[in-house]
DNA sequence: AGTACCACCTGACGGC
DNA sequence: TGCCGTCAGGTGGTAC
């Protein structure tokens, strides 16, 4: 699940739950998700601390431990998660990989079933993205950057919006909902795409963005233009009907419309 | 630099 | 009902 606009909404939903609150108990159920830190080293970072802020870079939540203390909790969903608020420890979500419990008596779940999802910690988040040579988040970049970074790059739209160090938050889903508004076939070369056409796909890539978190990635609550509700067997294009095409790009499934996505991408 | 392929995990679903 | 292959919104490493 967890593209930008996901994790933005699990952001937003850690803010409503758990910021301002003494941590009591951290239970690490699932060792193999945290990187660079142990479970005592993560405990000892947590306990009696509390949430102070959020931000997030990309597909990446950070969490503020303790104003000014240059300790960030990162967490990064894999292809499974959400984060899970609740009271009572018989509640407890299926999955749930981290359980972070308050001192009134609530708990916050990492939840992550196929545990590809990862926990650090960090100094910041500019030091984390730093670290892991991520791009530019998508939602803060500008448009002459965004047109700057693709740069003369060879490679197929398609995988170079979803290139993390090229400007992080674009996955599978989202990067077919972009080429499908811009009308760019996914296989098309970025430098095959003028500068018209670049600063099309940024702006398009804001819209479909902000749309999504609008619409919390409820899918049948897209706008029946976007491509995302048909994204599936035997979905058409919203345009016109046509039968809606797939083709694999290094492992991952396009959907894509035969008609309104040129190769050219013009 | 770009791409393909594998690995890491778990569960849902369709076919037989 | 049960087994099996396939697929799923991510990323990192390797090999070419």
């Amino acid at each position: 699940m967890p593209e930008l606009p996901d994790v933005e909404y699990f952001r937003i939903y850690l803010d409503a739950t758990s910021l301002h609150k003494t941590i009591d108990t951290v239970d690490v159920r699932a060792p193999r998700i945290l990187e660079e830190v142990t479970e005592a080293q993560l405990r000892s970072v947590l306990a009696g601390r509390s949430f102070q802020s959020t931000r997030r870079h990309g597909k990446y939540v950070c969490v503020e431990i303790d104003a000014g203390a240059e300790k960030w909790l990162v967490m990064h969903f894999g292809m499974t998660g959400r984060l899970a608020y609740f009271k009572d420890i018989g509640d407890d979500p299926k999955h749930g990989r981290l359980l972070i419990g308050f001192e009134n008596g609530y708990f916050l779940a990492f939840v992550n079933q196929r545990k590809f999802g990862h926990i650090a910690v960090a100094g910041s988040p500019e030091a984390f993205a730093e670290a892991k040579g991520l791009g530019p988040d998508a939602l803060s970049i500008g448009r002459e950057d965004f047109v700057a970074r693709l740069g003369k790059r060879r490679g197929s739209a398609k995988t170079t919006l979803m290139n993390q160090k090229v400007l992080a938050g674009i996955g599978n889903i989202y990067a077919d909902e972009i080429l499908f508004q811009t009308g760019v076939h996914p296989k098309t070369p970025v430098n095959a795409l003028d500068e018209d056409m670049r600063e099309r796909l940024h702006s398009v890539m804001e819209d479909v963005l902000h749309t999504a978190i609008a619409v919390m990635r409820r899918h049948e609550d897209f706008p029946e233009s976007f491509l995302i509700p048909q994204r599936h067997e035997g979905g058409v294009c919203p345009l016109d009907g046509t039968p809606l095409e797939t083709l694999e790009l290094s492992g991952r499934k396009a959907y894509f419309c035969p008609e309104h996505q040129s190769h050219e991408g013009t």
